[in-house]
DNA sequence: CAAAGTTGTTTAATCGATTAAACACATCAG
DNA sequence: CTGATGTGTTTAATCGATTAAACAACTTTG
């Protein structure tokens, strides 16, 4: 790679020091440096193509204006969809972000934070892994600003940005009993992460609150590890076999209700007439489908906006934890259109 | 941000010199080091919890570890899921990855560059955008390493990872008039970008070889900043209207594919009864269709991989520009089916 | 036993910036 | 005329590593 233009070199063009070429570019001391001198140096750096070399500049000053974002996997379009707003969020205040799927895994996430560390990071978007609460802590024992997002540890007081999954699966199950369904169920992730113990929580709660009997087996965990596919087809196959079997379901991600949708199709049951569906997460595939699936509509642009912006100001200075719960958009559709006769 | 301990702490605690330490901890010298002495030293650092500041290494040894990938939009599956096979494949190198989104501005490109050589990145993998030629040439004369991935300029000797498009389009036509079908149609985005011309090159030399008489206006062109939904719709419908209408359709990419399924689905039309279906890129939200698409699968993780290849050995000593254009896998599903009476 | 070679460690320059402090010179007030 | 103030620029330390070269203390060797 060419050698790069530095300091010295506009300094030795100019006949001046390396410190007055470095007021001049950053103005500062503007009040004490020499007109035309300073434009001297000035066309000398445009003539030279000068770029400051980022990497001594953090050396001395300490900041990188880099963000390290951490996702379970970037190709999983929620959060490559997030990377794209915090980048161009990031951008706007000339940020850049490393990023690195954690694939799930605490210890990975561990690996990547000191990676980043290493380089300095400024601070961290996370979106942390089940177990990952020593990673947190790791990071306020390291004084190291960050904030989660879209899962957050409740024991833990820190920033964080989420979905208020809690109401969000409220509404859905209400949108559901509203529209005429008696029994629903739900098929969701086996796990410890509460913004999916959350939308189960929601799920119940929506049910006491209208006096419906809850049956343990109306709702289905499947386990994160196994075969999603196979798993969530015996999942429904037991929903729809209970000796009364539900009418509807909520199911807690796109990716469930994708191979959801797939099997119930395959078996030749009709959305909405013979079972009506609702689904967290967009879900555009879905409307090829003959039926377009309602779903609850998570704030992806408010997410990745809020929780940067959050980081950078601590990273500016440190302030108190914010916690942000946002409300999900329920999109009506198709698939949860009431059917006259049931 | 907590202050990090340095060399300088583990050489203040062992009581030698910061020189020595750095021996021990790279492992470098070691036939004059004394064993007893780099023992405390590798104790010392363990106990501090010491982590190289990689910013002072960097500044010193001219380089980062550090890569720069640059696409149109990294919330694009196709992207993200290169970006994830990407970064995986350079944190087994110990790279790590930083991005940007282009937004197919050869701009922002130019912009997104010389960011990351602010940040003295050690190469380069983009997707360029359309007239990005001048952004290549700059890389090329400032001789930083770098590979294209995507799309590439026939003019400039360079590397770059792509599909074999043209041979793709030919496969996917061949494919259609082996199906029985006479007159197949395509519909393409307008642009000067090579890889998609080529598509249309290879659909055209399809139907010469088969000594098919082709039609101007059997294949319709996409502005890329129009309205692509009711362009696509307009195209469906020229492309069912003209005297003798077209029996079958490519489509360039996924995003096309997904408008036009939508219309061509809710006009009632049959695939394949009455129109045959064939696209670029894998269409999984077509399984949830009552026909799921027969596609030309892209060899993601071989692209990945290789361009991320390519380009660290590039860094690591200069050479010889690297072509490749690998094939692209003909996925037969139900679109495409023969249908016996036709 | 002196010169040469080994071994173990330190010195000091360097990467490319930033920035407090020093310096040189001019101007002004008393 | 002199000390104070102001103006324009340079000096030099620093960030945290790396690394060639120097050095000191031993050990060989002829």
């Amino acid at each position: 790679m060419k050698k790069k233009v530095s300091l010295k070199d506009i300094a030795a063009k100019v006949g001046v020091s390396t410190a007055l070429v470095s007021y001049v570019l950053n103005n500062k001391k503007t009040e004490r440096i020499g007109k035309e001198i300073a434009g001297r140096i000035k066309i000398a750096a445009k003539e030279l193509n000068y770029r400051t070399n980022q990497i001594a500049k953090s050396l001395k000053t300490n900041k990188t204006f880099t963000i390290g974002l951490i996702v379970a996997d970037i190709s999983n379009p929620f959060f490559s969809a997030l990377a794209r707003i915090i980048e161009e969020e990031a951008d706007k205040k000339n940020y850049t972000v490393i990023f690195g799927s954690a694939e799930e895994q605490a210890e990975k996430t561990f690996k990547l934070i000191n990676a980043f560390l290493d380089r300095q990071v400024d601070g961290f978007i996370i979106a942390p892994a089940e177990n990952a609460e020593s990673n947190v802590n790791y990071l306020i024992q390291h004084d190291v600003p960050f904030v989660l997002i879209d899962r957050y540890f409740p024991l833990i007081e820190t920033n964080w940005v989420t979905l208020d999954n809690y109401k969000a699966s409220l509404k859905a199950v209400e949108h559901l009993l509203a529209g005429g369904n008696k029994r629903p169920g739900m098929v969701t992730y086996n796990t410890t992460l509460n913004n999916l113990r959350e939308r189960k929580t929601g799920y119940e709660n929506a049910l006491q609150k209208n006096n419906i009997h809850f049956e343990k087996n109306w709702c289905k965990e499947i386990l994160f590890d196994s075969n999603i596919k196979s798993s969530v087809e015996k999942a429904i196959d037991e929903l729809l076999s209970l000796p009364v079997p539900i009418d509807s379901i909520l199911f807690a991600s796109n990716i469930l209700a994708f191979h959801g949708l797939k099997y119930i199709y395959s078996k030749g049951i009709k959305i909405p007439g013979d079972l009506t569906i609702i689904t967290f997460d967009e879900m555009e595939a879905s409307d090829l489908f003959y039926a377009p699936l309602t779903y609850l509509e998570q704030p992806l642009l408010e997410m990745g906006q809020l929780s940067t912006r959050i980081l950078l100001e601590n990273i500016d200075m440190k302030k108190d934890p914010v916690q942000i719960k946002l409300d999900a958009t329920l999109v009506v559709r198709k698939s949860t259109l009431p059917v006259l006769v049931k």
